[in-house]
DNA sequence: TATAATATAGACTGATCAGTCTATTTAGTC
DNA sequence: GACTAAATAGACTGATCAGTCTATATTATA
């Protein structure tokens, strides 16, 4: 058995840095809600900022996991699920504990680009923005990779409209936004 | 005279919370940077959150008010101007201290829509939104409040990419995609 | 020069922070 | 039952946190 406490650890540090931000979340408040001891925090993890990013790292494993699957359920033509991404996002956002998008509010805290934790927030845009253009490699778009670049940008655009200025319709606005770059992709061959 | 000790603790505090974020930044830091006494402080602000909101308020003064000269310095013609939004933006992300966007980072930190601080930053999003519909309404597009909802979204989508990724090419790719929407909008009377 | 408002230094509180250490107990394996 | 690894409680450090208080000094106005 490779530690259920450490698996209990990261699961409930990344509710609480996801609720209340990585600041702001003690260790304390950390121990207090897994009923773990300190030491096997310490035993696990070298420091705090490990526990960050391994908490950030099971995130981008579940998130990712739940978006593709959500996405391809919703959908089955290629370019009927590069419009899906964003039924997904909808279903994201009126869920009760959406709190942002995690990996942006991680950079927020973590600015410096080199810091290990802004660097796993990169990469998580990075295999999002990966399994865009996988998407769109399934189309017929003249430039599936300049596709991807642009919906991606609504997608995260949605993100911030709807954590940040409250948009209820954040995700339906960029789903009709992407539904005119995705027909100017299919029907402008450059 | 308005106290300029306030005025200076306000950009002192500005500077300090957005490079370094709001939590990560003690009110030790600020009195020291700005060589200001302690009560000063306190005598001009009930509290930290008090400082924070005054400061996001500057920023949004500052911000607005240089992206607003520079759209327009940019561009002379209505739906040029809406381009030349990104061309500022990309000014904005290749300057040397350019930490993200400081109402992301303050919603990231104060996801409680009923903080205050987390209201100022909803209320940033939407004066910039009432900036862009103010410019896509001089266009002919048929219908500029969709086309400045779209608009908002690339930007914001840009900012995250530019930040949370790394991506230099962030608002060249914004510009591109909103080049198709600005024409889509001219061309489709719908 | 007298008055009043503003700013000063710095001590102080009580809480919380991340992280270390020890001694004990629990749980799994042979 | 013996041995080993993992987890436990909890005390402890030293730093830092936001915020309060006091007594003094500066500044501007009248």
């Amino acid at each position: 058995m490779a530690s259920g406490k450490r698996d209990h650890l990261v699961e409930t540090a990344l509710d609480l840095f996801y609720n209340a931000g990585f600041h702001a979340t003690g260790i304390d408040k950390i121990l207090e809600t897994a009923g773990v001891a300190r030491m096997t925090l310490y035993n696990h993890f070298k420091s705090k900022d490990e526990l960050i990013v391994a908490a950030l790292r099971r995130r981008d494993e579940k998130f990712r996991n739940w978006f593709m699957r959500t996405v391809e359920r919703k959908a089955g033509k290629p370019q009927d699920r590069l419009l899906a991404i964003f039924d997904a996002l909808e279903e994201w956002f009126s869920s009760d504990d959406f709190s942002g998008c995690m990996f942006i509010n991680a950079s927020a805290e973590f600015g410096d680009a080199d810091d290990p934790i802004h660097m796993v927030a990169a990469e998580h845009k990075h295999l999002v923005l990966r399994y865009l253009q996988d998407l769109a490699t399934e189309t017929d778009a003249s430039e599936p990779g300049e596709l991807a670049n642009e919906l991606m940008l609504l997608m995260e655009g949605s993100i911030v409209m709807a954590y940040v200025a409250g948009d209820q319709q954040a995700a339906s606005r960029a789903r009709r936004a992407a539904a005119k770059l995705v027909f100017s992709a299919l029907n402008n061959p450059s």
